[in-house]
DNA sequence: ACTTTGTCGATTATATTAGTCAACAAGGAG
DNA sequence: CTCCTTGTTGACTAATATAATCGACAAAGT
């Protein structure tokens, strides 16, 4: 039941290009130092970022890579998805014809039932989302520095 | 995010053996052949259920194997977590220390939502609760040829 | 031209998982 | 007491997926 890093690293290298963004571009360099992943290695995940639409990219000089659109379209459901595929635990929750049980298949229910609970987590959870947790989390983190 | 074959065949295994209780013990050989699973590695499922308790076992003629324990008070959790381990998507859910940034980081807190609900789902289904939806299942079943 | 920055395909290393083989242990039946 | 049945165990192999790096390339600005 692990997600993989690719998945990880790609959350988290949208979340530091939200955070992040400004007038400029912002350099992969920069967010691979920001988030310890290697350029090499970030560079991989960038590509299917923008083959999906998500992020938009220049090359050379004041190049770099910013968001297509608002943080709050971006609904981490569709970063899964794209680097994980379906979140179903098991292959016949989304294809019941790759065997005969499936039908009257009881496990197969509860492997439905997760999926749809983990969907349900990533459809509501927007990269907007994120960064206000992040801010909430920085205040508490600031006002425990006064006591 | 799949859980392993490992998991998936042992549950189904237990299922079956809940279904097929009787008088006497279960034959692996039978749960095998009803399930599709070679009996090579059904062999290696049992083991740790009769380790974890949940199954028990005689050799020779007139052997086999049958539950410790009534159905209802098998829940699924136990079961994935014997076989598959914790359902942590990501292993900082269960030890924040392997990552500095844990304290801070809100894609944990997503991956953490994830296990909670994964969790929620695996410790309120018993065995017990699939044998009922099976049965409810063979019902619908049977009442469709009469249509 | 030269430097910066992103793009892409190939390759390697490693780990995990699924699955099989083969030798063994224990218990019942004749 | 021997044979057959059934479960037990560990070693091994094969296949697959994943993480990660290398190196050549393309485009854009100065």
């Amino acid at each position: 039941m692990k997600i993989s890093t690719r998945g990880r690293y790609a959350t988290r290298a949208l979340l530091d290009l939200a955070l992040h963004q400004g007038e400029e571009p912002v350099l992969l360099k920069d967010i691979a130092q920001r988030q310890q992943i290697s350029l090499q290695y970030l560079e991989h995940l960038i590509t299917p970022l923008i083959a999906r639409g998500i992020v938009r990219s220049a090359r050379g000089p004041r190049g770099g890579v910013w968001l297509t659109k608002p943080p709050e379209e971006i609904r981490l459901s569709e970063v899964i998805q794209l680097f994980e595929g379906s979140t179903a635990p098991v292959a016949c929750v989304d294809t019941p014809e790759l065997c005969a049980r499936s039908e009257f298949c009881v496990t197969r229910d509860v492997w439905s039932e997760m999926k749809r609970a983990i969907d349900n987590i990533l459809e509501s959870t927007t990269l907007q989302d994120l960064i206000e947790r992040r801010k909430r989390k920085e205040q508490t983190k600031e006002a425990m520095y006064y006591i």
